[in-house]
RNA sequence: GCCUCCUUAGCUCAGCCGGUUAGAGCGGCGGACUGUUAAUCCGUAGGUCCAAGGUUCAAGUCCUUGAGGAGGCGCCA
């Protein structure tokens, strides 16, 4: 008989027919239900057993976990939890699970515990219904851009130039650490290199991404990241997935409404499509903030926020109004600020907090920020003090968007590389894009596993991308 | 990189001002139960109190160092 997937027989019940499902036990209850789970779906099939039928031998090895192959009568349920279930006429062990050793059990256990089981973890409600979720949004992210008309572009892993400017980079190199070749003046011989010069591994697609952009019109890439830096947050990987949109054409009004538009239709698809595991997050958490005093829960639950975010426009500001706004609030003014709010610093997770949380209550896009505190490729605008830069700041989490409009003008952008110390003879092309047909244009990057975040109310970065890279933990 | 906190049974935790033989729930094991929904009920086993050193008549509890983990900040997406 052929297997039927659980998600299917649930979606679409075909009464009194006989039917073969392979799954994992998320229970035994009263030795004589078994909830199944194949993955297809939040929802569990719940088996039921007359345990006069079966050898006692078979039943006492239908531990939690294991994996087991059943097939009996689909027939409408007697219970309350569930509208169908399956009346079983046989049941093969495929795969057991020793509840002694097993370090899983059908209880709440902590994220760290299960972070370090992560072989295991998305075997858990929880951590299924986060991966079943990340896929969808990886999905509605190709769609979007597909439908669009915009070209998913490739950019290298491997890179050449160190001048991203993005962040510190792992090294790529298949030279012997312990025996390095070097050059006349002691320093390290890359030229003996695989690549025969140095080369890291990518900080950000952007750069490329802007040459397809000024060739195909519409690209983005989506792909993985890589940062060496000391991070210790919740937010923060070493190795983490990122999207970037790079539109010829557009100027910074142009990236903000892209960005706004393109965050909403990601929440959307999943609203949409998974709601079973998003009203599973959004009741995990509502029972994990039971505890916590009144002040500290979050004012929306979980789905209730999403539809906010997509059912209400973005504030808008720019980086001097937002000062402003600091400036005259009531918690600078009291001292509630540990760092004061100056024109020409970046702005703060205090700050960028109080706007999201308190000021707007909603997400805010804050743009033209000061040229000394952003990237040396954004456009400087009129002001001569400003470029045009935006974050998107988000509830929870912070910025889950930076872009900005590109500086596209030659003379302008080589002598602000000078000015940042940025060797031309690194960034040729770059400034040859600039010289032949050059365009205004505009992007930005998204940080996925950002969005993963917002989108399953998880707390912490490292428990929605399957194996996390963290400063001293790269384990599985 | 900086600051703070944590580490006690397989898991989640309690253990008060240093004082007898270290406690609970869940899980395991044994038993009961044919409509359960993290099933329930009865019984039972299970401990290098993270490691090393120190203070003390006495250390899970105090001190020092180390390891692992978490939270916050910075950097950013």
């Amino acid at each position: 008989m052929k297997r039927s997937e659980i998600a299917g027989i649930l979606a679409q019940p075909k009464l009194n027919e006989v039917v073969m499902v392979m799954g994992w036990v998320r229970a035994f209850r009263s030795n004589r239900f078994i909830a199944l789970n194949d993955g297809t779906g939040m929802k569990d099939l719940q088996i039921v057993v007359d345990f006069e039928k079966f050898p006692e031998d078979l039943l006492s090895r239908i531990k939690y976990h294991a994996c087991l192959k059943v097939s009996g009568m689909l027939v409408e349920s007697q219970g309350a939890g569930q509208t169908v279930e399956i009346t079983a006429q046989s049941i093969e062990i495929l795969g057991e699970s020793n509840p002694d050793e097993y370090p899983l059990q059908p209880k709440r256990q902590t994220m760290e515990f299960l972070r370090e089981n992560a072989h295991f973890r998305m075997r858990t409600n929880t951590f299924s219904a986060v991966f079943r979720i990340r896929h969808a949004i990886a999905y509605a992210v190709h769609k979007y851009f597909s439908d669009k008309g915009y070209y998913w572009m490739h950019t290298p892993i491997i890179t050449g130039s160190d001048a991203e400017g993005a962040g510190e980079m792992f090294r790529v190199s298949t030279l012997d650490p312990e025996n390095l070749p070097r050059t006349e003046d002691g320093g390290i011989n890359w030229k003996e290199d695989f690549f025969e010069k140095a080369t890291n591994l990518t900080v950000s697609g952007q750069l490329q991404a802007e040459i397809g952009a000024l060739a195909l019109g519409k690209v983005y890439t989506f792909g993985p990241t890589f940062r060496a830096e000391n991070s210790n947050t919740s937010r923060h990987l070493a190795e983490f997935w990122m999207i970037e949109p790079e539109v010829a054409f557009n100027d910074i009004f142009d990236n903000m409404d892209l960005a706004e538009d393109f965050v909403k239709y990601l929440i959307n698809y999943v609203l949409t499509n998974l709601p079973d595991d998003l009203e599973f997050l959004d009741k995990r958490i509502q029972e994990e903030e039971k505890n916590l005093p009144a002040d500290k829960r979050r004012p929306m639950g979980l789905i209730q926020m999403l539809r906010f975010v997509v059912d209400n426009d973005f504030a808008r500001i720019t980086y001097t109004e937002a000062m402003e706004l600091l400036r005259n609030s009531k918690d600078f003014k009291k001292g509630r600020f540990q760092f004061e709010p100056v024109w020409g610093s970046d702005l703060q997770a205090e700050h960028e907090r109080y706007l999201v949380e308190k000021e707007f209550q909603k997400p805010v896009i804050v743009r033209d920020y000061p040229k000394d505190i952003k990237a040396f490729y954004m456009r400087g605008n009129e002001d001569g003090k400003t470029v045009a830069a935006m974050d998107v700041l988000f509830p929870y989490i912070g910025e889950v968007i930076g872009g900005s409009q590109r500086e596209e003008r030659h003379d302008v952008l080589l002598n602000r590389m000078r000015e940042m110390n940025i060797h031309e003879s690194e960034l040729w092309w770059y400034l040859d894009l600039r010289k032949f047909g050059g365009a205004p244009h505009a992007g930005f990057g998204l940080g996925f596993e950002r969005m993963v975040l917002f989108i399953t109310g998880m707390g912490n970065i490292r428990d929605v991308i399957p194996f996390p890279r963290t400063p001293g933990s790269a384990e599985f």
